[in-house]
DNA sequence: AGAACTTGGAGAGATACACTATCCATATGG
DNA sequence: CCATATGGATAGTGTATCTCTCCAAGTTCT
């Protein structure tokens, strides 16, 4: 197939395929000519593919690019492709006061000693959540980090429920995509699903309780 | 205060203090000349939660604005004000095929029954999901939205955790900011401490089963 | 008092990102 | 055969978030 139709059964306009491909996000078709290139269904789902990261997931070019190259390293474990995933989507944080933020580390890994998790202390998401504990505080919401537990608990099921649901693949390249998407879209997902309980539980709070 | 100590104590540049107030994120100081206007400790809290939801939420500055003018408003219930919140952070959704679509959002809706839950046909979350499902669907991942009730039900015990948590304060502003930031940072936290326990379970499952 | 600096306010410029548009020398297809 | 499509490269667009510059009017230092 040429790249007319590419863009027509993927739902992508012909200039964005071309700029996946500059940007290496996309291989380029199979040269046929000097000016003619044949592509495949694996480039539709490739395409699929990243639109789901960009677009839904959020990440950035670049961050899928990464992620992208991961998954296609022959080398790589299942457990290295899920760093870099993990990578790609935590944001990195702006430093702020040094004492502050040292205590918010302590108190982070003190979290993760407690739940006898093992990470590693370069894993990123150390220091996105060091961020969020500074903040809450900043903001005089120190009481809200009594329920960090609660977070801790329920992403421990999540974490163990999606391994599960990939544990049951077979081959390894499916098990990688599984686990790669469900780190990049996990997040929206349960994102989407905290406001819809949210929104049921304010409705709960604040209108059954007030009859009339 | 003038505006270059407001810089100092809140960590913000003043040129960007000066933008935020022309874009309607912070009110201006209390004029007191042509060219002098003071600046109180509210400037200060108040810059301290615009760089929150910015920064540490990824929130737009405009979606930052909806949400503050929301807190600001008067008139509005708690119960209002969080659903201003959660259509700021929810981001909107680009359409797809009919067909599947439609199919999509009945399956939210049908999850959404099962929980018992109360939530408004227009929460913008139910089509943030819905899409969630269509590309894990058009990806071939179908078999991980098995895994959607885990999602669903840990999403309640967080909702509840944290409008408990909520709860124990005194004063309808400070419920109201908590609930907001409980909303705008929950999807950071969880987000931080999912990708934690993800390590983890990934550790347990790829590193400890293999022995030498 | 005079010099040097700061302030408020507004418009212009800078930077980054993710596309789009244009061009052109070939190919293709009805 | 000739309008249309293609691949590849370069340039341009739109959006968002600052950051810079300017100026007249204060303020602080000495």
């Amino acid at each position: 197939m040429r790249i007319g139709e590419l863009s027509k059964r993927a739902g992508v306009p012909v200039p964005t395929i071309k700029y996946y491909v500059r940007e290496g996000l996309i291989p380029g078709g199979e040269r046929i000519g000097p000016n003619q290139a044949r592509y495949g269904e694996e480039h539709i789902h490739r395409l699929k593919l990243v639109r789901a990261m960009v677009d839904v997931g959020k990440l950035s070019v670049a961050a899928t690019r990464e992620v992208l190259s991961a998954i296609d390293s022959p080398g790589s474990s299942l457990h290295d492709v899920l760093g870099i995933a993990q990578a790609a989507v935590t944001p990195q944080v702006t430093a702020g006061d040094r004492a502050v933020w040292a205590a918010a580390e302590h108190e982070v890994a003190e979290l993760v000693r407690r739940r006898g998790w093992v990470v590693k202390e370069s894993n990123p998401a150390r220091q996105a959540l060091a961020q969020l504990v500074v903040t809450f505080r900043d903001l005089g919401q120190q009481d809200l980090l009594a329920i960090l537990d609660d977070y801790a608990s329920v992403a421990e099921r999540l974490a163990a429920a999606e391994l599960a649901a990939i544990g049951h693949r077979e081959g390894v390249d499916s098990k990688v995509e599984g686990a790669v998407l469900g780190t990049v879209l996990g997040d929206a997902l349960i994102g989407a699903m905290r406001r819809l309980a949210q929104a049921d539980a304010s409705h709960r709070a604040f209108h059954t309780a007030v009859p009339g």
